[in-house]
DNA sequence: TAACGAAGTAACCAGTTAGTGCGTTAATTG
DNA sequence: CAATTAACGCACTAACTGGTTACTTCGTTA
């Protein structure tokens, strides 16, 4: 009637986690932001992975990460700022992992032979990454837009390739005339295509597209595709 | 107080759409479900396509098709059913299309480059198509899996292209042991990619990928990418 | 022409979902 | 060690959304 009225929620006593026989994982610390914020992406990736954007559920990335929902508004303001960094470091993850292939240290058609290799394995191993971007074109790039990270990841991958190539004519071994992006497109094209289209083209070839020998027929045919188109 | 009470709604008198000035288009008839069923179809195609299924809304096709909600639950059932209703037009409608090419009565190269420029061009005025089925593929191909009708169509469309494939390779102008279905499945890809990743090609490229000349150079460089695989 | 089934409609509902208010608890620092 | 700061958690809500109820009205045909 009178004052304030008392608080009518009821509050738990943190529960140590320190359940027992759970030791060899390693124990979580009781505030670790870092390790909040790691296990939040990863959630995250996963969540948008599988159900796109508009798909995915907040509840279930926090419950997934063991994280409270309030966190992931804490530390990333909203659902769209949360994929976009999630966008963010997938695309940032196979750029750092292209620059470590050391292309320039082997001869050209080698190089493109593994570039080629790199490209599907990475995509077969990294199958988030297809879907994220999938998502990220239905929305129109919306979020990649504003990350300048990206753009300078970007430059310095197709600079990359240009090198590659012009390399490649210099030494007589690839024909010219190539545009470095074209084949950049294709490259990824043949292998992304496959894997992301796996389950309807499944029903069309009636094929086990993801049998052991059919991924590895696929990349074989990948390969050869390539090197028909820049060989000189 | 006593006995039924009285509805408490309000009805509408049905509006004639005989709007002044509005002639020229065809009149809509009061009553017409093969027409209303048609412009949920379409007002579906556009919504899922846009946004996904998870992120397409009942509401917005009922508004689209200039049809009542109701409608939608009463020729469709659910949502999902819609989706895959939508789904298989869209399969049906692309099968139905390669079947008129006549690629038996060219000669086998000229029938390859015919199906690729085909492609490229169905998938450039059906943009739809290609969003659909990546939305069926993050879905696992959940609905074109119930489809005989789309398995029937795929099947005669593969066998097109052994076809061709096997009458090149006799002629001499295509080299044996190439894979009907690796040939596919790469020329799907090669403009499929170019076309759904566009958004963010655009970013990574740093090119209008809709360009007209853009478009052009693309097609002339699949053209010759799937030559250069399959000739001798 | 009465009557019946199919086409059409608006209001409603129950469950869901992104996002918050407001509190507690652990770590850090003066 | 007191005070401040940052991490964390529960309960809640406003808006949304797929689906339904309960009707009206049109077109056809027995």
């Amino acid at each position: 009637m009178t004052g304030k009225p008392a608080s009518n929620r009821v509050y738990l006593v943190y529960v140590k986690d320190e359940e027992a026989g759970m030791s060899g994982q390693e124990k979580r610390k009781t505030r670790d932001a870092e390790a909040t914020k790691k296990r939040i992406m990863q959630a995250a990736k996963k969540e948008f992975a599988k159900h796109g954007l508009a798909g995915a559920r907040v509840d279930e990335i926090a419950e997934r990460a063991k994280a409270n929902k309030r966190m992931i508004y804490h530390y990333f303001g909203s659902k769209e700022d949360l994929f976009q960094a999630v966008l963010e470091e997938a695309y940032l993850d196979i750029r750092t992992a292209e620059q470590k292939l050391d292309l320039e240290a082997l001869p050209p058609d080698e190089a493109l032979e593994r570039l080629v290799r790199f490209t599907w394995n990475y995509y077969l191993k990294n199958p988030e990454f297809i879907t994220l971007v999938n998502s990220e074109n239905l929305h129109r790039a919306r979020h990649l837009k504003k990350s300048e990270r990206i753009k300078i990841a970007s430059r310095k991958f197709v600079g990359m390739m240009d090198g590659l190539l012009d390399r490649g004519v210099k030494e007589g071994v690839f024909r010219p005339g190539i545009d470095a992006t074209q084949l950049n497109i294709t490259i990824a094209a043949i292998g992304y295509y496959y894997l992301t289209n796996r389950f309807t083209a499944a029903i069309v070839f009636e094929r086990d597209m993801m049998a052991k020998d059919a991924l590895e027929e696929r990349l074989a045919f990948n390969i050869d595709t390539v090197m028909r188109l820049v060989k000189v």
